[in-house]
DNA sequence: ATTAAAATGATAATAATTATCGTTTTAATA
DNA sequence: TATTAAAACGATAATTATTATCATTTTAAT
């Protein structure tokens, strides 16, 4: 189970806030997102979401609501992206500690790492060229111990 | 000019020959490809290869065939795709020096950097989780000197 | 309770990519 | 050099993920 750095409740309670705060309105069906999100291992794209709305918490949501939902959140910089190679791309909260991906190329699991050299060279390099890092992705592709044999 | 480690003639006859070995067949298509990325400075769409070809070389060709032929390429270990986040696909060669992208999520442009801290670092994370490295992207998003003002 | 702004859901539209299939090209070999 | 099977090509249909539209519903401020 992931370990996130807050409880949903509070998470939800900080975001709903901010929220409104933006002039935007909360809804049940960002509130279910969220929660979806917030209690995923796996990193999900907005038809897993949709679907795990619907089968988990009889929450009927229209797909165009979960992709607008996403955007949304991505811009509220709450969740980030991920290219997982398969075309639809994946989402994942971002509130837990920082962390990097390893994808298998051949069974498409994900390994999750984190570093603090890679973490404060990229702030160097950054500086170094006069921009203003906003975000990364860093994503290893290789084999994955049982697909390597 | 970008500056790769062989020149266009050398590398195309490696190539071909590791077409020929693999199997498959070369055409004239492929090398046009490939001359295009070779001698391009930037990241090349599906479509934009497709508009060289013809504006440039005169080549007209099927854009399935770039599809394919960009396909082909990539499972061939040289090239690389890169998500810019216009939604398409951008390619380019895997021949040169190794080095990352820095993307301004404003304008888009493409700043390469390499650093070798972060190089090393990756060898180690992977081999920590047993993990056979294959290639990575290390991609940094924010912005750049004249989007931040 | 009113009400304007924002969100939703159904679905049409778009855009990138892939699949299909008949024709052409490649390259091995007779 | 001619034959030929395998592979590649090109045109285009199909697919898939995502976004846009718009009428209806919900939110939240007053």
């Amino acid at each position: 189970m992931r370990k996130h750095e807050v409880s949903f409740e509070q998470f939800l309670q900080n975001f709903k806030k901010s929220v409104a705060k933006s002039g935007f309105k909360n809804s049940i069906q960002k509130d279910y997102i969220l929660k979806i999100l917030y209690f995923s291992d796996e990193h999900l794209s907005a038809e897993q979401i949709g679907g795990i709305a619907k089968n988990m918490y009889k929450i009927d949501m229209g797909i165009a609501t979960v992709y607008r939902t996403v955007k949304f959140f991505e811009e509220m910089n709450i969740i980030k992206s991920l290219d997982v190679g398969d075309n639809a791309k994946r989402y994942e909260l971002n509130i837990s500690i920082h962390h990097d991906h390893m994808i298998c190329t051949n069974c498409h699991v994900i390994i999750e790492f984190a570093d603090d050299v890679i973490e404060d060279r990229q702030l160097v390099v950054a500086k170094e060229n006069n921009f203003t890092l906003k975000d990364h992705i860093m994503t290893i592709y290789g084999l994955c111990e049982s697909c390597d044999k």
